[in-house]
DNA sequence: ATACTTTATTCAAGATTTTGAATATAGGTG
DNA sequence: CACCTATATTCAAAATCTTGAATAAAGTAT
């Protein structure tokens, strides 16, 4: 039955709306904890902890740049899962587009466009 | 957020060894509860805590046929969700062919041979 | 060094899950 | 009806999860 240990392990991790928000986030590459900040309106100490969940998950991993700290997917399988759930509830969520103005990272001040949840 | 709240829900269902272990022998179609027992070797109680967790969550379904009670998967769909999960552990579980012997269902009792979980 | 920014950790109270034990219910049989 | 069998429910203690508050740590800039 260990098998089934290591799997329920991995639905634990995903059983929070906000981890799987940021994972959705993280779709398309990695970002910095700040954005998860701008873009879910959560405090940045609950956002931390979320993201400890998924690194013990081994879902992701982390990245220093200067002050700010990039997170990314290492097993991108897992979309495959959220993907596949979302034929059981025939529903997507939206982009997450909008209020990612408090942003401060390099990659969002003024250069680039803020990069869209695509599904 | 609420739809990942909905999510979130679903993957609370999975989040039990036991539980996956109960979808994987329903792949097959619907089975009673003395095929569980038999399966897995939990006491009946137990079986049917589990067995209620995943009836609310809207993933199984009941049949009554005499003294038996007989359940079966509703959202097939949880299966694309599983088979996706064993993408990311890389591995998948053995056969719960072995220790059946002591179920004692119409189905079971002599006519037809046990119905194994072919992934 | 000092101050500031970004992220992580610790702590604790409340909520929820897990699990076993005991008991209840519902249907079948004699 | 009395009894048996199969399954469900209730209860409670232990474990775990959730969440906010406070604080720590690590890097940067002056």
């Amino acid at each position: 039955m260990e098998i089934y240990e290591q799997e329920a392990k991995l639905y634990k991790a995903l059983m929070h709306p906000a981890r799987l928000a940021i994972l959705d986030l993280l779709r398309d590459g990695e970002q910095c904890v700040c954005h998860m900040e701008a873009a879910f309106g959560y405090r940045q100490a609950y956002i931390s902890q979320q993201l400890m969940v998924l690194k013990e998950a081994g879902l992701v991993e982390v990245r220093r740049e200067g002050l700010n700290i990039y997170y990314r997917v290492v097993r991108p399988e897992i979309f495959g899962v959220m993907d596949a759930m979302r034929e059981v509830t025939g529903k997507r969520p939206a982009a997450v587009k909008s209020k990612l103005k408090a942003c401060t990272c390099p990659n969002c001040t003024g250069e680039h466009e803020i990069s869209l949840v695509q599904i």
